[in-house]
RNA sequence: GGUCGGGUGGCCGAGAGGCGAGGCAAGGGACUGCAAAUCCCUCUACACGGGUUCAAAUCCCGUCCCGACCUCCA
């Protein structure tokens, strides 16, 4: 296996990525907190991912690829209360739309799924270790917190120093317990209403950070190779993940990676701002394996400015690669093999370079086009294999049954059938030079969706392609 | 106030000391009855001011502008 170099937060720098155990890697991904349904932005960093862990699968390792589900925050609790329904409803409705959303775009399910709410044993135990060894502190009210400042280092990753902090505006911690302000909490106490569970400390509910360092340990023990997420997740999660995990002795991440965000307007994706593109309503213009391959066309450490006419033009490019395959599958009667291009597995290695994948992947296309103008089946076919080969590490192979669209084999047959009769009779319109009557059914056809394309092998129709 | 990113051609989007990534759009050409698709050719660039260097979009200093984080965030 070849060299993958790979950026990382800590030290942000691009360097030779070394897994732990040779042959294996161990990826810890932030996932969602199900409090809102998933906008292109949430989706963006789950598709990073995945091309991540598909690219490592490809290169030769074992991936272990964890992705959580945080089940249970404060936003969860509020938003549940406001709209009278239960926490965990909420929860699960939330989760399955993330999980739709993760199917949509042919995002692979991670080796394992772990919820907050069933780690609350482990984090317990965690909780255990950190007060034992004096890192932590529960002032007797339900509450247990993290003392920052006895920690051998805090804040590396995202550089900042304690005191440069802002001091903390307590919400709904006013009678606070804490020692500094800037201690954060493992374990919230019970409030009326709220769900909690016993504790040697009084019962509570787990506080943002801790579930992530405890399902982490649970799955990849005490060091794992790749911790990944977004960019705000940078501070303060991933700093009191480090904390919290380093201060019971854990080795914990080796690298972190960061996706950025998908912006509008220059300015990130937020509720607040109201600018959440839902992956939803994006679906209903584009199909799955467009969006993905126009969150996929950015460099994953750049922010991707969205606008419709972006998103368009990408789509369009797309089908037109699909085009070319598909035309290839035809001209040379069997599917192309997915093979890794010279160019397109240095670029993947250089820090997941997709952009000057998508080059390498125009340039395949060129000459693959040509090849076909030139009947040359190898060129078509080396092109073709090269291509695909890159689609299936981004996610976008066009023949992947995931993207199998639902029209049975018969239908398609049948209508073949009759578009076939259809351009019989415009070949003897044009024989007859009634140019107006050929044009009539190209367009009456295109009316329905159907374009014709006169090509050197005869007339080739398509439906155009919809989500 | 602290910390972290960014400003590249009409648009999108890479690159991080030396040969102008790539795509879209635009113009020209080939093919076609006309189209469509495809191919060929052409054009436009590094926020600003200094500096270092044989050589700077890239390094250094300064300035301006934009965004993010500072306990809700992908």
């Amino acid at each position: 296996m070849s060299a993958i170099n790979l950026y990382d937060t800590a030290t942000r720098e691009v360097g030779k990525f070394t897994p732990i155990k040779a042959g294996e890697v161990s990826i810890y991904v932030c996932g969602a907190t199900v409090q809102a349904s998933p906008h292109i932005g949430h989706i963006r960093s789950a598709v990073n991912f995945d091309t991540l862990s598909r690219w490592l699968t490809k290169s030769g390792y074992d991936v272990t690829l964890i992705r959580n589900v945080t089940d249970i925050d404060d936003k969860i609790l509020h938003k549940a209360a406001h709209e009278k329904v239960s926490w965990w409803a909420l929860a699960m409705k939330y989760e399955r739309e993330f999980t739709a959303a993760f199917e949509a775009l042919n995002v692979a399910p991670p080796t394992y799924e772990p919820r907050a709410t069933g780690h609350i044993t482990q984090m317990i135990e965690l909780m255990q270790i950190l007060i034992d060894n004096g890192s932590a502190y529960a002032p007797g009210n339900g509450d247990v917190y993290l003392e920052v400042r006895k920690l051998k280092r805090y804040l590396t990753l995202s550089g900042q120093r304690i005191d440069g902090l802002l001091p903390a505006v307590d919400g709904d911690e006013v009678i606070s317990k804490k020692r500094d302000p800037r201690d954060f909490a493992l374990w919230k106490s019970a409030k009326p209403g709220e769900p909690s569970w016993p504790t040697p400390w009084g019962d509570g509910r787990p506080g943002w950070h801790l579930e992530c360092s405890a399902m982490a340990h649970a799955y990849l023990g005490e060091s794992f190779d790749i911790h990944g997420g977004g960019l705000d997740l940078i501070f303060p999660h991933h700093e009191n993940e480090i904390a919290q995990s380093e201060a019971a002795g854990y080795g914990f991440a080796k690298r972190w990676m960061h996706n950025a965000w998908v912006t509008q307007s220059g300015e990130k994706m937020s509720k607040s701002l109201g600018n959440s593109l839902l992956v939803d309503v994006i679906l209903q213009r584009v199909r799955g394996i467009e969006l993905r391959w126009y969150l996929s066309s950015a460099h994953y450490r750049s922010m991707l400015e969205y606008s419709q006419s972006a998103l368009d033009e990408s789509a369009i490019a797309f089908r037109r690669i699909e085009s070319f395959l598909k035309r290839a599958t035809e001209i040379t009667g069997s599917q192309p093999q997915a093979i890794i291009g010279k160019s397109f597995a240095a670029a993947m290695n250089d820090d997941l370079a997709v952009p000057a994948g998508l080059a390498t992947i125009a340039e395949n296309l060129r000459l693959g086009n040509q090849g076909i103008t030139d009947a040359d089946s190898a060129v078509i076919t080396k092109n073709a294999n090269e291509i695909r080969g890159a689609l299936e590490i981004l996610g976008c192979d066009p023949f992947d049954t995931h993207f199998a669209t639902g029209s049975s084999t018969d239908l398609t047959q049948a209508m073949d059938g009759v578009v076939k009769l259809a351009l019989a009779e415009r070949a003897s319109a044009r024989e007859r030079k009634d140019f107006a009557a050929s044009d009539a059914i190209r367009d009456g056809l295109l009316a329905l969706g159907i374009t014709i394309e006169d090509t050197a092998q005869g007339p080739r129709w398509s439906m155009i392609e919809k989500s």
